[in-house]
DNA sequence: CTGAAAGCGCTTACAG
DNA sequence: CTGAAAGCGCTTACAG
């Protein structure tokens, strides 16, 4: 049914029942209730496409992937917190997907000249983003999920990646730790980039010189955690700790350990960082990990608020303050990093 | 740039352009060409309302999730492999998410009111699942990922569940295995009822009583997989063998099974169904699991391909053939379901 | 408080 | 082979 025909069943011009539908405050009180009755017993819904067409607002937002490898177990736990955030404003998730950045760049042209969305979410940034710079050009309005250099007016939320990874170093070093290993994200991502410097800074706070040979940088797969794992281990002198970027870079290390012949918890520490799963916790695996924690299902839900305040128009500086803010301030009170209670000391 | 401005800029008429982009016959060669290098040159693409509203059609179809419990690492896998054949097409994937059942239905309602896919997905089906009669009524569009009962000309996409799990539980039996615990998926849902039927003719195969006590449903999380399983252990007869149902149950299993005391692999025999993760594989485990496989990622592409072949208008009867048939031949060329060179004989 | 009509940017009969 | 114009279903100044 379209808005004519619904408009003509409560004898009332298109005009008067699209501002009722749409909450304009000249429509008389008891003519807007009958109208918002009649709608749902209808089930009359405005065309989207035609609400597109005349206000340019489409009431999507739209997020890529690049390929399969992007889609693992966090980018599910972010879409499930952003698709419950989005859900109450009826807004839906545009996933596009493709193989490769130069690919990623021409989707959102696309997105943008055929106005699919309303804005769009930028993850996994780079060192010196091109994307940012593109989004701006093209006037497709975007938050960031994670930290990027690039300047601009854009809002953007992030963990704080360095304090955590200067944390766990530091509580290893604590233990009597001196050759921590540290299995990490690819270089030049930013959060690699801000990990790997949380990594240094707390050797350099008790002046130990950082050994390259004990940091390794790829997927967060459990693959890439055994092979870079079982470097470490054939090294003259091999780590009596592990700092894991993810539960599966783990899992691989601890194959990578076992493997090996040496026991995890006993012979060697290991710490995992990584984001709560409600299907599986760190706490189950076999001998249980240490891990330090961020939930990015939480950050799905306040980049959902981000972007929502950024479609009705908010300057986006005050999505970046917020977001800064507020998530930096969750981190401080202690709810992203747990205490480590099961890293095993030097022995 | 919009296509009257786009038209002027090339000194056609904007009939002649817009056929000349959909690839209409009657535009002479040079004229299309000329059209299409434009096009690329200014970055012209048809606004997706505008379209939408003119041919009824707009480029993306629709899915539902159920909150967050149906984020899990088996959506990532699917979502990866939809969009990879629909990226193709530039068609691209309306995620929704709600959180009921009945949110769920009136989704549709909306999707189907406000014309904001083409066709949607459905999947982990119940047994009479309203949802199929609902989207027949809305003349929505739709192919769904697993099997129902339900009557109607829709096309639909499945793994063998029965013979998996049949066969599974025959092999366990090979080895002489007589009390087999069963880690089930919820009553109800269509998998978890072929799945009990699966394993019910294994053992009526051989004569062995179902004992009920040995099945367990719930979702396929480590957390229901470790109760479960701590519930079988407690019985007076304990299983010598455990099926599981997933990859993350199998690994609670795992937990309660070392809580108590035995070893898997040595007192205890575990095997479980899953897909295939490429962040994570089942030999990685500790310790290593034995499992059966099918590929969920493949599946969202072959979904892909069936959604994309009904909104070319093609019969849906014929998604649900090819669907059926393919697949079901995969199955029988051994690709679902591997050797279960792991599982422990009966001591 | 309500309505007639222009306009959003396309496609597609219809006419040439 | 090409073009002028109606129509898709909304919103929103403008007029009352």
């Amino acid at each position: 049914m379209n808005l004519k025909e619904f408009a003509s069943k409560l004898a009332l011009s298109q005009t008067t029942v699209s501002r009722a539908l749409s909450g304009y405050p000249e429509v008389k009180q008891a003519t807007r209730e009958r109208v918002l009755k009649a709608a749902l017993e209808y089930g009359y819904r405005p065309n989207t496409s035609a609400l597109g067409l005349a206000t340019g607002r489409v009431g999507a937002i739209g997020i890529v992937f690049r390929g399969g490898g992007q889609f693992g177990p966090h980018t599910s736990e972010f879409m499930g917190g952003l698709g419950s955030r989005l859900q109450q404003d009826e807004v839906d998730i545009l996933v596009s997907t493709v193989d490769s950045r130069e690919a990623e760049l021409n989707a959102y042209r696309r997105l943008a000249a055929s106005k699919r969305v309303d804005a769009v979410i930028l993850h996994s940034p780079f060192v010196d983003d091109p994307r940012i710079a593109l989004l701006t050009t093209l006037r497709l309005p975007f938050i960031v999920h994670g930290r990027t250099e690039a300047k601009g007016d854009f809002g953007w939320l992030d963990i704080d990646n360095f304090d955590a990874i200067r944390q766990a170093t530091s509580h290893l070093l604590d233990l009597g730790h001196r050759r921590i290993a540290f299995l990490n994200g690819h270089r030049g991502q930013v959060f690699a980039e801000h990990r790997q410097d949380g990594y240094r800074a707390a050797l350099q706070e008790r002046g130990i010189a950082l050994d390259p040979e004990l940091s390794g940088n790829g997927d967060f797969t459990d693959e890439m955690g055994f092979r870079l794992m079982q470097g470490f281990l054939k090294l003259e002198k091999r780590p009596t700790a592990v700092l894991a970027g993810s539960m599966m870079s783990a899992l691989g290390a601890m194959r990578a350990i076992r493997v090996a012949g040496i026991k995890v918890g006993e012979d060697i520490s290991l710490i995992a960082h990584d984001d709560v799963f409600p299907y599986i916790s760190p706490e189950n695996l076999v001998p249980t990990l240490s891990t330090t924690r961020s939930s990015i299902r939480a950050a799905g839900a306040r980049i959902g608020e981000m972007v929502l305040d950024l479609c009705r128009g908010h300057r986006p500086s005050t999505c970046a303050r917020s977001g800064r803010w507020n998530w930096s301030s969750a981190i401080r009170r202690g709810r992203s990093v747990r205490p480590l209670a099961r890293a095993v000391p030097f022995p």
